[in-house]
DNA sequence: ATCCCGAGGG
DNA sequence: CCCTCTGGAT
């Protein structure tokens, strides 16, 4: 059985990410609670360097959903054209806008049933802003929390609720936010899907899965 | 279970 | 070439 995932773990992740990249990196850009509520439906199965790319521009210009129906769904989709299942983000975007232009003073809400009810938006979604934005302990389960997760054994779960649950158990609700984002650093560059850099994991030593040879 | 879908890495 | 990327809707 696995090492449980606590505070000391979290703290070995992030300081060792921190000796390798002095700079934060792997963030998504966003500069208000809707940019953010964008990046990160703009951010689904693509990488962090690509959204940002495309969204540092836009949110230049683009700040609001007022804004963004102004720029009309042909600006959006060429906007973001170099970013992968772009044509169905456009529309969610734009969609999206309307109905908190319509239905909520264009702004963000911060309750999880209305953040899910807007196209495009799901659970780990909804996640993200109700935790980076408005503070509410959530842990969003990625493509990377859920293989680091499963694969060191720190928070396992058959599916995203079980991880979900798993690091809710696991750890004061304090901590949640910031576990959130060095979860997914961690996984972004070290405990990597393909060829993980098991040489300077933090964690090498509570992880089962590890290649000792590297 | 399938589709969406470009960019970057190995 | 193949795999993966801070998923969601059908």
């Amino acid at each position: 059985m696995a090492q449980q995932l606590d505070y000391q773990t979290l703290q070995q992740i992030f300081s060792r990410f921190q000796a390798l990249e002095p700079e934060p990196v792997g963030e998504l850009f966003h500069t208000n609670a809707y940019t953010l509520l964008v990046a990160v439906v703009l951010s689904a199965q693509a990488t962090d360097v690509g959204v940002n790319k495309a969204t540092r521009p836009l949110f230049a210009t683009v700040d609001t959903p007022q804004a963004m129906l102004a720029l009309g769904l042909d600006g959006l989709t060429e906007a973001i054209k170099t970013i992968g299942l772009y044509r169905q983000k456009a529309q969610n975007v734009m969609r999206l806008s309307q109905i908190l232009v319509d239905d909520y003073g264009g702004q963000v809400p911060s309750s999880r049933a209305a953040l899910q009810s807007l196209p495009g938006v799901g659970r780990k979604t909804a996640n993200v802003v109700l935790n980076i934005w408005w503070h509410i302990p959530a842990q969003a389960v990625d493509t990377h929390i859920f293989r680091l997760g499963n694969r060191t054994g720190i928070c396992p779960g058959r599916d995203v609720a079980a991880v979900e649950r798993a690091i809710e158990d696991h750890l004061p609700a304090e901590f949640q936010q910031h576990a959130h984002h060095w979860l997914i650093l961690h996984g972004r560059y070290i405990c990597t899907a393909r060829n993980p850099r098991c040489g300077i994991c933090p964690i090498r030593d509570l992880c089962p899965f590890e290649d000792k040879t590297i």
